[in-house]
Parts: C-alpha cells; structure tokens; sequence
DNA sequence: CAGTGGTCTAGACCACCTC
DNA sequence: AGGTGGTCTAGACCACTGA
C-alpha cells in the first residue's frame, strides 16, 4: 500500500519524517507560497499513499516549528510574516512597563561590497562574493531603541536598495519573504554587552560608553540555508530582551 | 467506557488534556519523583480509562516541555536535574570560542531576610515574609563569569545555609530538587546592559564601569509556581548568552 | 525473552468555519 | 451542507532495552 520506503536502512527514517521531507521540499520549490492553503491533510494521504494520521504527524512537526499554521475549520497555510502574529516571533525586545510603543524602522544606509572571511563563513558563501549590507535605526515610538548592521548574500537580494527598503510599508522580514521569495524560518542570536562606540551613542541618544546590548543573530530559510547576518546594538534603559527557558 | 468528562460545557477541555493534569498533578503530589519511571502508556490508559493513543498524546506535550522524558524501550521517565543534559536548559553561556570549561560555583553569603515590596510580588508571597538570599559567583575554569544574588522563598527552603550550599558537589537546581522537593521547570528572563559597579567588577576581575550583560530570571516549579528571583551580571569577554529563534 | 515506547492504519465522530 | 482540522479508538506491528 505504501508508495514509500519503510525498510530497515541505516538511513531509515519513519514515514512521517518522509512525508515531512516531501512536504518541506514542496515549500522550498514554492509549491505553495506564504501564506497560502496547502491540500487538506487527507488529499495529501491519498497523494502519498499514507493515512491521514501519518501526515498529520508530519504536520505536527512542522506546525510546532511555524513552518505551517493550523487553522481549525479552515485548513493549513504556510506561514507568513505578513501574519502579525509572526512578527514577535523575530523580536525579543519588550518594553520595561507597559505596552510596546509602535514600532518604526529607518533604513540608513544600503550598499554592495564584497564579502571578507567572516561574512563568507557565515553566511556560507564565496570570499569574495557580493553582499549588500544595510544599516538601520530600529525605533519605538519616539524613543531610538536598536541600531542595526546586516549582510545579505548578493545572489538572494539582487534588487534590494535603500529606497526599496524606505517605500516598504512592512516589517523587514516581510519584505524579504514577499519581494525576494526569501522566508526567514529560524535564527539563532548572541547576546553579550559592549560600550557605546561614538556613532551608536549619537544614534541611540545616550553618553559615549554607555553599556549596550550586542546582538548577534543569524538567521535562516528553508533547509538550514544562512540568510542574514545582523548585528545590532540595543539601548536598555527603557527596554530588555526577553526570553523563555525550559 | 470513559471514566472521564467528555461533554461541551463552557470549560471543555479534550480527554487528553484532563489526563495531562492528572498527571502533572501526580508530579506536584510527589506520587513520582524526578529521575524515577512513571507506569508504561497502556497501565495508564487502562487506569484512567482511555485508549493508549490518548495517553500518549498527554505524555507527548508533557515531554515537549520537559516534565517528562520518554527513553525507548525503557519506560517515560520524570525529568530530572540530575540529568547531566538537563544542565544546559537552564543555562545559555557559552564560550565564544571552544567548548565551555567545567563549571564551579561558589557560594559567597546567604542569610535570611523579610520580603520586600519588589520581592514579594515577583515570588507570589507576603510582604515581610521570609526570604532568603543568596549570592554567588560562576566560574567557567579559572575565568570568572557570573556573579549572582538570588531570593528563595524562606517557607520553601527553610534549611538552606551557606554550608549546605558549600558542601553540594551537584547544581545548584538539582540541590533544590532532590533536597528540598523542589524541581525548577520554566523560566523567565530579562537580559539588558549595565555598567560594572565596583563590587561586581571586582569580583568578574574587570575595570569598575566595564559593560556586564544583567540577567533577571523567575524560575517556576509545577502549576506556574514562582519559587526563585534571580539577578545576575556577567561579563561577556570570553563569553555569550545564546539563544534560538524560531 | 518480555516489556517498553514508536509507528501506522482505518474508521468514527466532534468542533469549527464558510458558503 | 460540506469541508476542514481535532479527538479518540482498537489493533497491528516495529525498534529498542535489559534480564
């Protein structure tokens, strides 16, 4: 009855993890697009030739990484960062009391360069090979909060200008997904504290030297691909990061 | 045949939830302790009544947050910090480089103390209630990293000394659990930057002012119950705090 | 070997959403 | 009403562990 492998291999993987993969590879060729209804669990079980508890199984998994949203009643969507629900999910900063104030990005600074050792290794990419690197003020309300540097690999972000990312009415991630077909699935991010340098002081509105919070993050698409390098420096007087252990 | 509610009332909650509380409230009662087995998913489900799919479902997310833990062909066990791999959910340093050096805390005061305002809300107790703090420094190898001060509720932790924290060869969160019946399983934490006061640079070996990463965590034992205040700096030359989005 | 969790199936019924 | 995901069952078989 199964269409697909179930032997004893030293590679063996169940079947739901097989049907993960296929469905995984379905949304890297952009089979369905963010935000978008994927076939109902049971046309997907007569697709592969599996019961419908077994891609549901594999549905669990990728719903419990957001890489698909369950609706009850309505079906399975891939995940968007258009979703505004999504959009907390790449940002740890919180207010000290009370509400976040609305959020408001300014791009700074957008050019081409070249990528040095570091950038190359992180991003997995060519020494050598074109990155864009963006610079931005991270605002909330009227209060500066982050000042961030990313690297982008060339190849993804052909287009992507300074203006581009002025007139983008969206949150960063947003526009990466929906103008560049580039969705951001995970990140992994690196806290330490340094000095205030000059540029960020004046930026962030505080003294020369003030304490900063550092973050490093890089982020990744679909099957574990290096996307973003970014690194930001946060003023914590009025805001923290945030995070859940366990 | 279900011995449990089944109905559609305003407080519906499927089978496999109610069996979760039971079980978690299991735990709470002490009926199993951390690191022993609890009875296999049949025994359960013919216990409460159920099919085995259901219990597995409850065992399911009660894994995925860590209060219990399955071992194939072995039995589903109750987490415990004296497993050594549960260490590393509870603490998000790393080396920047290469592996993190064995770990030694030392325990500097401890002394009793009536709860305060700040307290008192944070640990869910009386104002003036007993409190007891502690202070403590982490070394990571011969490199001192964190320097601690934490609030534990008086009535949890009533023989806590200086000298029994001295004399435990094990983690600090495996002590409490295995000699005060209390097993840390979530946490909060907010992560900012601060400038080094003089004490805390002299105790991390670092010039008065230096920039420290300051980590404030609750810790929560079963049934969300706050049991640990907790405010820490560390210092971030050799070391980061990590962190995974997603 | 017996006992445990891990996978898979087929089918029933429920809850929710949309038309 | 018809489609979707959500729950629950009963039973089969596999993979792993330890005596």
């Amino acid at each position: 009855m199964n269409r697909l492998a179930h032997d004893s291999s030293p590679t063996f993987s169940p079947l739901y993890r097989q049907i993960r993969e296929l469905l995984t590879r379905s949304l890297e060729s952009g089979e369905w697009r963010p935000g978008e209804m994927i076939p109902s669990e049971s046309e997907l079980a007569a697709r592969f030739g599996v019961s419908q508890g077994t891609v549901r199984k594999a549905i669990d998994e990728m719903s419990a990484e957001h890489l698909l949203v369950r609706k009850q009643g309505r079906g399975t969507f891939v995940s968007s960062h258009s979703d505004p629900h999504s959009v907390f999910r790449f940002l740890s900063i919180r207010a000290n009391e009370g509400e976040l104030p609305p959020l408001k990005s300014v791009p700074l600074e957008c050019w081409r360069a070249k990528a040095g050792a570091e950038v190359a290794r992180v991003l997995g990419i060519e020494v050598g090979a074109p990155v864009i690197v963006v610079r931005r003020l991270l605002r909330f309300g009227n209060t500066p909060a982050v000042f961030d540097e990313l690297y982008l690999p060339g190849e993804l972000f052909a287009d992507l200008t300074l203006d581009v990312l002025k007139n983008s009415k969206v949150s960063l991630y947003n526009l990466f997904e929906s103008q560049f077909a580039v969705p951001m699935v995970r990140a992994e991010e690196r806290l330490s504290a340094v000095s205030a340098d000059r540029l960020s002081a004046e930026l962030l509105q505080v003294t020369e030297g003030s304490p900063l919070l550092l973050v490093e993050r890089v982020s990744y698409s679909y099957g574990n691909k290096p996307v973003e390098w970014r690194k930001g420096v946060c003023a914590t007087q009025h805001f923290h990061y945030c995070n859940q252990l366990g």
